[in-house]
RNA sequence: GGAGGGGUGCCCGAGCGGUCAAAGGGAGCGGACUGUAAAUCCGCCGGCGUACGCCUACGCAGGUUCGAAUCCUGCCCCCUCCA
């Protein structure tokens, strides 16, 4: 069997570094890359997993299929769970500390996020290690060995800490350790690629720089952009809340596709579906020019990934719907139930606050006292706007708040 | 160790004894317009069952005062400069 071949398809170190770099922000270098792949043996690609956050989304899947390239050429995939730095739990973030996880949850995490990459890449061909396997067992003199390796000057060079600095917001001595702890994965598990965001540049060249430190052979370097969120302004995290995860269902996922900005397209389009350069050009002069309308695009694009998580034919299903509760205004085909105990009910009748909050519309009374004010609730499609309306209800209504909330009631026999 | 600056709502930021649930901006939410796009416009944006009422809130804990985000004391935390 070969190392290089695609689907059985032979392919040069030449072809394979064009494959595996296509689209690729930096590469450091590609000499080192190429010179790695002529000696025809699989490469082992680090790629590094944060356990406190096990929910993948749209912004690592870009990695990840780059990952999957390497994977097809039959590299090596090596995952690095940051179980160590997770539990110690990183001050960074200036507002809170980050909480520290226990080892049953860095384990609970770990197999949730495998369990997630695994859409993406065949899980059981990938090496898969904990970096408390090392660290755990590195006593003070380790660490400070390690240190020493690196200056305070080079370190601060990063541009957010440099940021941070200037912003007068706190560095925590830790946060100056974590490239090198980073860095020091790759020494243990020999890299010869970690690929990443370009987020994660600077990180990865001290592994470069350490891993000459203990004389091995420098890791090659390779970024892809940070995918921009659903926002259309901040890259895609899910503290931000502008993600797409690749567990959300099938109508979720084709939903938040749907309402990118349109100058998120293109970005899109590449980094998601690989769309060639030339075709992507041609589409956005086609949409400058009126010829096609920026809507179908998206709808294309979003069944394409919507595909890729979850199938053909769930993909087609959302793409219908989706135009069926949005385009045309009618009901979900699916609606989450809501279920009223008749003790609640006065004489068939509910107080209409009440029901948005029992239904997990709002929050707080009060919210859906102002959603109400607002004209946002309606039941059978009767918009009501009195806050202090009590309504009858009965099994079958449908509860509306808003655009997207809806609701089936359903009444249950109770006290 | 010394000197100075600062901690306000989800975020930024004004307020510096009453008229403060706290200006302004951002984010978010609702409505209009649409393609659940962008832009724009209007409205909302701590909680409490129906309330010119009550509770919670301006780092934490006390105090002064009829009354404190605003003054005082102690503590915690952040930043800057010097050592």
């Amino acid at each position: 069997m070969s190392v290089s071949s695609v689907r059985g398809v032979a392919m040069t170190p030449e072809q394979q570094l064009e494959t595996l770099t296509r689209g690729a922000v930096d590469v450091v270098s590609r000499e080192e890359l190429l010179e790695k792949l002529r000696r025809g043996k699989p490469l082992r690609i680090k790629y590094g997993a944060d356990p406190s956050a096990p929910d993948l989304h749209l912004g690592h899947s870009v990695p990840l299929w780059r990952l999957r390239r390497f994977q097809d050429l039959g590299h090596t995939i090596v995952f690095i769970i940051g179980d160590f730095t997770g539990r110690i739990g990183d001050p960074s973030g200036r507002s809170r500390t980050r909480p520290m996880l226990s080892e049953e949850e860095v384990r609970a995490n770990a197999a949730t996020y495998a369990a997630q990459v695994g859409k993406i890449l065949d899980i059981s061909r990938c090496e898969i290690v904990y970096n408390s396997q090392w660290f755990s067992e590195m006593a003070a003199d380790g660490l400070l060995r390690l240190a020493a390796r690196y200056t305070v000057a080079r370190m601060l060079e990063r541009d957010d800490f440099a940021k941070r600095m200037g912003a007068e917001a706190p560095v925590a001595i830790v946060e100056l350790l974590y490239p090198l702890i980073q860095a020091y994965d790759s020494v243990m598990v020999r890299a010869d690629v970690e690929v990443g965001g370009t987020d994660q540049l600077f990180n990865m060249l001290v592994g470069r720089d350490i891993m000459r430190a203990y004389d091995m052979e420098p890791q090659v370097v390779m970024t892809w952009p940070l995918l921009v969120g659903t926002d259309g302004h901040e890259k895609m995290s899910k503290s931000l809340g502008n993600y797409i995860g690749v567990t959300d269902p099938p109508g979720e996922m084709f939903g938040k596709l749907m309402s990118i900005p349109d100058a998120l397209l293109p970005q899109y389009l590449e980094l998601l579906v690989e769309m060639p350069a030339e075709e992507i050009a041609q589409l956005q002069q086609d949409m400058a020019a009126g010829a096609v309308n920026p809507r179908d695009i998206k709808d294309e694009m979003a069944r394409r990934i919507v595909a890729l998580y979850h199938g053909e034919e769930a993909a087609q299903q959302a793409s219908e719907e989706f135009r069926r509760v949005f385009s045309q205004r009618e009901l979900p085909s699916d609606m989450p139930e809501i279920a009223v105990s008749a003790g609640d009910l006065v004489s068939g009748k509910i107080w209409l606050v009440r029901l948005t909050t029992v239904a997990g519309f709002a929050p707080s009374n009060s919210e859906a006292r102002r959603l109400i004010r607002q004209g946002a609730v309606s039941i059978n499609d009767q918009i009501i706007t009195d806050e202090n309306a009590e309504v009858e209800v009965r099994t079958g209504d449908v509860l509306r708040v808003g655009k997207r909330r809806f609701g089936r009631i359903t009444v249950k026999p109770g006290d």
